[in-house]
DNA sequence: GAGGCGTGGGG
DNA sequence: TCCCCAAGCCT
């Protein structure tokens, strides 16, 4: 690994960070590696402000992956509430099992390691890596990308991701020694969440405004490809399943189909969101009807 | 690799 | 109001 010559913005950033910081409290120095690891899983396209709550609450009752492990599933279902996509209470549920199974109820620093836990991608991974345990890894998510794609990069938006070509483009930004390399990883998300917003940037507060390679361009606009966008909401699979969920939250007993007919006016559309929760593990149903997973 | 997956804040 | 998009991951 070559060393790197010092970088203006990471330098810059490094300083606006030790001032422009948001007390998020999973940032402070005593908090544990299975509290990173809870606040990275609720934070996977979810926002700060709707995080905090449920993140205090869980790790108040779950203080370690071994009590998250010894309850139920549906127990981690309901605690999720209504974070959205659910899914990740069971994938979280399951990372818990698997660390307490794999290694010793222990956290695992190693990239591998945590990338072979459920619900732990590149970005997930990286992100305990350096955050919760000082390793220099880069760290790129939404907001990375965004960043680079502007300062570095001179385009107005991020195209499509590429996990090895994002890793690359951070890695040149990041400083040789450990605890320097972790602030910039997490300075450079929080430009990105706080003044390069994708919708309005605030340049006039941008702290390496003046380093920037979009802003030099004259604000040049994005020609190249855009994600696709999402689907409607309204009237969505997605919607009638989370409609499904509050209701299985809500009751302590299986609930039958009949029970659920209210829910959703479209009949097969209803039957179809069921059979994707039963396929997904959020939902388990016998003669009784359904309930959320007991193990 | 594209598509599917919740919910809500903000422009 | 409506639409964008948000600390991604899995199949």
């Amino acid at each position: 690994m070559s060393r790197h010559t010092p970088s203006p913005i990471a330098d810059t950033l490094i300083g606006w960070f030790a001032d422009a910081a948001r007390p998020l409290p999973w940032r402070a120095a005593d908090v544990s590696p299975w509290a990173v690891l809870v606040s990275e899983f609720m934070l996977q396209q979810t926002q700060v402000a709707r995080v905090l709550p449920r993140w205090e609450a869980w790790i108040e009752r779950w203080p370690t992956p071994a009590a998250l492990a010894a309850e139920p599933p549906s127990e981690a279902v309901r605690a999720w509430d209504r974070l959205g996509y659910p899914r990740r209470a069971l994938w979280l549920h399951r990372a818990a099992t698997e660390i307490v199974e794999r290694h010793g109820g222990e956290v695992p620093h190693d990239l591998d390691a945590l990338l072979a836990l459920q619900g732990i991608g590149p970005y997930t991974a990286r992100a305990i890596a350096a955050f919760a345990f000082g390793l220099r890894h880069p760290v790129v998510d939404t907001n990375t990308r965004r960043v680079l794609a502007r300062a570095v990069a001179g385009q107005g938006e991020a195209g499509p991701p590429s996990t090895a070509r994002d890793l690359a483009a951070m890695e040149a930004l990041l400083p040789d020694d450990p605890p320097s390399a972790r602030i910039v990883n997490a300075a450079t998300m929080e430009l990105g969440a706080t003044v390069c917003a994708a919708r309005a940037p605030r340049c006039d507060e941008c702290p390496i405004a003046d380093a920037c390679a979009w802003r030099r361009a004259g604000y040049p606009p994005y020609e190249g490809a855009r994600r696709p966008v999402q689907a409607r909401f309204a009237g969505s699979d997605r919607q009638v399943r989370g409609l499904v969920m509050r209701e299985l939250r809500a009751a302590h007993r299986p609930v039958d189909r009949v029970e659920l007919a209210p829910v959703w006016a479209d009949a097969a559309q209803l039957d179809r969101a069921i059979a994707g929760l039963l396929a997904d593990g959020l939902l388990v149903g016998d003669d009784a009807g359904y309930r959320l997973p007991e193990r």
